[in-house]
DNA sequence: AATTGCATGTAAGGGGTTACATGATTCT
DNA sequence: AGAATCATGTAACCCCTTACATGCAATT
């Protein structure tokens, strides 16, 4: 148990954890498995590949066999070690610290008033489009994580991560749903008095 | 219109444009009223102050009625101005960024395995008793806002903010039942097979 | 008189995004 | 050959949190 290191490491451990990953190939999984949940950048990950193989918790994947289907050359490979399992496992216990998440939107429809429906209503839409093409694509992580059970020894664990983005995602939308027909209702009130 | 600027100063002048506030006031409401869905930190909030102040989008009130008595010798109270209105208002038209939300709760869900099941456990309980502790504010919240209607011109908008974070909450709430019903079945599970 | 709370402020540092730079590989 | 994509890496910058410092006010 090193110094307090970012989220990032972790991140890293525990795809290292399932199977030996590129830097690049790690920052594809985030960017679609995760995606609803974590988000990483290549500003973070290089750097912190190399700060974690440093401290040997991860290295790189020297063996040639693994040089098998189409990995080219100049992808670096890394996988897990000991060390690197433990640190990992240790992190799991520590509690989880506090989320403090902002939501943009809410600011803006907290601050507006009535001559601005029209422009929360159209912000409000975009959110629903943005969050319907994420909650499409729950269905189909759960197909593919229930016909091959065995691939990941915690399909179980996934499946209550994606039941959480479900729910959430769920509220979204019936959110957007019942907002929108307030602002449309606003609007049509107003439709007498002058608007843009 | 100036260059981007920081959210704080959108929240600045979002606050401002329903009365005037000190720094430590705007504080205060942000981790009440907004706290749900957005936090600020003095570090933020000062700064921001004197730099909008210098841009004349708010100003320091100056009333000198209030300066001949002890009340306001230390606190410094500030309003929003004619400009600053419109550099809100410009700002409410502007497209809602993508919100990164991180979940740090899920990660270590997603990289958990069964046997830290009583872990998990533990990390969701008390996600759900932060989270019913917030639950309990909503209802709160909607009573204050329902009983003085017209002191917020714009209370049908913090009723809908609200509403959000409701269903979120609920949620939350939703999927700790399930999922701790889950890991407790998991663990008992585990406990009636010896060991593996 | 001393402690606690109110209120403003600053400096350091971390975490993270963006933009840029550089090659190699693959596709057309 | 040229374009697009894959892949690694770095540097600058920004936002934000934390910790600290200060002084006034009210309380005990």
């Amino acid at each position: 148990m090193a110094a307090k290191r970012s989220k990032t490491g972790y991140v890293i451990l525990g795809l290292l954890s399932e199977e030996n990953l590129s830097g690049y190939e790690i920052k594809k999984i985030v960017d679609t498995r995760l995606s609803f949940f974590w988000s990483e950048s290549f500003g973070q990950i290089y750097p912190e590949l190399k700060r974690l193989a440093a401290e040997g918790l991860i290295a790189v994947c020297g063996d040639p066999v693994s040089m098998d289907s189409k990995s080219s050359t100049q992808s670096i490979k890394y996988r897990i070690t000991g060390p690197g399992r433990l640190e990992l496992a240790e992190w799991l216990k520590t509690p989880v610290e506090k989320e403090s998440i902002r939501y943009e939107l809410l600011l803006k429809l907290y601050f507006s008033n009535t001559d601005s429906s029209a422009t929360m209503l159209q912000h409000i839409r975009e959110f629903e489009i943005n969050h319907r093409r994420q909650q499409l694509l729950f269905g189909k992580f759960e197909d593919q994580l229930k016909q091959n059970l065995d691939v990941h020894s915690n399909h179980s664990r996934i499946l209550m991560v994606l039941s959480f983005g479900q729910k959430l995602w769920e509220s979204y939308a019936e959110w957007c749903g019942e907002t929108i027909a307030l602002l449309e209702q606003d609007i049509a009130e107003q439709g007498t008095s002058s608007d843009e």
